[in-house]
RNA sequence: GGUUCACUAGCUCAGUCGGUAGAGCACUUGACUUUUAAUCAAGGGGUCGAGAGUUCGAACCUCUCGUGAGCCA
């Protein structure tokens, strides 16, 4: 702690840099002045940039249908030039300063808001020399507010003829350059505000981000879905193949984990009758990062009671489609240099279907674990002693399947041994009524027909326990009140698992989750 | 976990064979009342990621460490 405020101190007072001293020193001079904008609290910013630009480009059109096509092209422009005198626009805009262009007594600066920029003309006749000297002084990075009217500059943009400028706060550090923004990816991370400001792509990609939630929203309304919230810390974590981060909880003293899925909650709900539930919610999995995963990710789950596997296809596919079209107006979905089709019907292959088309093997046509096995060994695909059938299927499907669904395809059907939670197919118990939706080869979603015989449930969880116990870290654990509820008795349940991160990166173009995630898990500093 | 690459001014980047640390933007001062990466003139700004080693001499070579990115598992 005391370490921490040293260094703390060292760099506000020791490591700042000559051109942070001068913006301290600006500051520390406009306070002198009794001029400190930290002590304004609000701007009326009744306008954004782009909104303004619009409503001019709007009148100016009137205008310009109002004189009509009976002038010549020189007494048809001194005409727009005066009815726009008489008609000017007042705007009142707030925003950073990005670009700034001091010309003696008259100045351009470019001023960012949400949507987009818009560019001020600011003079000393207008402003007065007090303020205009002042206005010289601001720094690129300060936070103005501008009230004016609306004109067109020789060069055609529309700007803000400043009246009144405000210092609404001043920044104190350099922002990066102008032309290439900032490229460090570990600086983009961690300070994510300045990535945003600098670069306006990053702005866009996370606007889509909230779009992409509120339409899927939108999407399971109309569906008749419910939100519903359910616990983050958890003793049992399970639902999903993977090792949870551990915690302590200080009041019950017990050690508690973070919860790798929503599934076993929400199915609890199902059995409480709500029938239609949805969460989408941060879930944590204790493992490495790459450029599809981070430690901490956004899933949706949904339950739906009633249907099938067969229905949460639909529902999938309809989503997909639709969020698609919302988001992005089309269902042609460019991806690097590929390009995804959403509005086409989704192919359906079941996994032993998949890898008869793509690595020639009829798993059907195998007998058992050890013929498994030596085809395996006989494809040099590594496997581990506790491997079932099931498994090898998996790993086929996992090594000569998966990279070659680009389009979005539904894979169905697969081992009971790798789905833990899923219903079996009645007209062959080695396999359960499951499928995982693929699309540009990374696993979109992942869905069930949902177990809901306890006493299957308890055996496939023994079974679990067993896994776990021969060294599968993944593995799920025994759920006792899980199991009590579907006890109780839960209605036949369709259920899909979704990663709205990939979906977010999809749909956005970005090539790494990282991209999509506002601050991605890094590793602190020294 | 393995491996490759990156880390130099606030930012983006050069830096030759190991021989006094460079540019553009940004900053300061001056000129400039319709600019568009405004322009022109002058000036200031560096713990070369950290540490150790080799050397008369290291941004550069070697080793260790830190952070990030990519590839592989």
């Amino acid at each position: 702690m005391a370490d921490n405020e040293n260094n703390q101190n060292n760099q506000s007072t020791q490591n700042i840099s000559e051109q942070n001293k001068i913006r301290r020193e600006k500051l520390l001079a406009m306070q002198e002045a009794g001029k400190d904008p930290f002590q304004i609290t609000k701007f009326d910013a009744a306008d954004h940039s782009v909104d303004a630009k619009a409503k001019y480009e709007a009148l100016d059109q009137e205008l310009k249908e109002e004189i009509g096509s009976g002038l010549s092209e020189e007494e048809a422009a001194e005409k727009l030039k005066q009815l726009h005198e008489e008609h000017k626009i007042y705007v009142s805009v707030a925003g950073r300063m990005m670009l700034k262009r001091v010309m003696g007594k008259a100045s351009f600066a470019t001023i960012m808001d949400l949507p987009g920029t818009i560019q001020i003309y600011v003079t000393r006749d207008a402003l007065g020399d007090e303020d205009y000297q002042a206005f010289k002084k601001y720094d690129i990075g300060d936070i103005l507010g501008v009230k004016g009217f609306l004109f067109r500059t020789r060069a055609g943009e529309v700007s803000v003829h400043v009246e009144e400028l405000t210092l609404l706060s001043k920044s104190l550090q350099v922002l990066p350059e102008k032309h290439h923004g900032l490229t460090n990816t570990d600086m983009r991370y961690r300070q994510r505000y300045l990535d945003l400001i600098v670069n306006p792509e990053v702005k866009d990609t996370f606007v889509k981000r909230s779009q992409i939630l509120k339409e899927i929203r939108n999407f399971l309304d109309g569906r008749d879905f419910m939100e519903v919230e359910t616990p983050i810390l958890v003793s049992n974590a399970g639902g999903a193949a993977a090792r949870p981060f551990e915690t302590h909880y200080n009041a019950l003293d017990e050690d508690v984990k973070l919860r790798i899925s929503l599934e076993l909650y929400l199915k609890r709900l199902i059995v409480g009758g709500l029938e239609r539930v949805y969460e989408i919610g941060r879930v944590f999995r204790n493992e490495g990062v790459d450029t599809r995963h981070n430690p901490e990710f956004t899933l949706m789950e949904l339950y739906q009671a009633y249907t099938d596997y067969y229905g949460m296809m639909e529902l999938t596919e309809s989503m997909f489609r639709y969020v698609a079209e919302k988001v992005c107006g089309t269902t042609l979905i460019k991806y690097g240099d590929i390009e995804i089709d959403f509005g086409k019907p989704f192919e359906r292959l079941t996994m032993n279907e998949a890898i008869k088309k793509y690595a020639g093997i009829d798993f059907d046509e195998v007998p058992d674990d050890a013929a498994a096995k030596a085809l395996a060994k006989e494809h040099h695909i590594e496997y581990e002693e506790r491997h079932t059938k099931g498994d090898i299927i998996n790993l086929f499907f996992e090594t000569y399947c998966e990279e070659k669904l680009i389009q979005p395809t539904f894979i169905m059907d697969h081992p009971v041994e790798i789905s833990p939670l899923t219903k079996k197919k009645p007209s062959d118990p080695s396999k359960v009524e499951r499928f995982e939706l693929f699309i540009n080869t990374w696993e979109m979603c992942n869905a069930y027909s949902e177990l809901n015989d306890p006493i299957d449930q308890r055996e496939r969880f023994a079974a679990q326990d067993a896994a776990f116990a021969a060294g599968d870290e993944e593995a799920n654990h025994t759920d006792e009140d899980f199991l009590t509820a579907l006890e109780i008795g839960m209605p036949p349940t369709g259920g899909i698992g979704y990663g709205i991160d990939r979906l977010v990166m999809l749909l956005t173009d970005s090539a790494s989750i990282r991209d999509v995630l506002f601050f991605p898990t890094l590793k602190s500093l020294g």
